[in-house]
DNA sequence: CTTCTGACGAAAT
DNA sequence: CATTTCGCCAGAA
């Protein structure tokens, strides 16, 4: 069963996971707490607000359950309508179309993550 | 060492 | 639909 890596924080790996989210695609709290395992979407939401300028990670496609924006007072909506993402007239982003599938079976593997999430999605 | 504090989610009520 | 509850974090005070 796949471990963490000696210096390896559930932050980090939680970075690691959004880091593979491309442009114009979404991921959710949840989904992301999924991948990573030994965490949940809370901690996610705890990872993303302990960012750092610099830390080169595409904090902006991380959305809620419910498709919509978590951070208020932020251009977070901006940033994903630029990578040509829609919001509809809730403020909802549809996640069947938008919401990303997820990292491929030879990512997880080499990253040392839980090749069992592949089957599980 | 303890306490507090944040970008959440699913189920039960 | 609105509330409540509780669950594998990290850093600052």
């Amino acid at each position: 069963m796949p471990e963490r890596q000696e210096g390896e924080s559930v932050f980090e790996r939680i970075y690691m996971v959004v880091r593979q989210v491309p442009p114009g695609r979404v991921t959710t709290y949840g989904q992301v707490a999924r991948i990573v395992g030994g965490c949940d979407a809370r901690t996610v939401g705890y990872a993303m607000g302990a960012l750092k300028p610099g830390m080169d990670v595409p904090w902006q496609r991380v959305v809620n359950s419910q498709g919509k924006i978590s951070l208020a007072g932020s251009d977070q909506r901006q940033r994903l309508e630029a990578e040509g993402i829609e919001f509809d007239a809730r403020e909802r982003i549809d996640l069947k179309r938008f919401g990303w599938d997820g990292p491929d079976e030879a990512w997880l593997e080499a990253h040392g993550f839980d090749t069992m999430w592949f089957w599980n999605r």
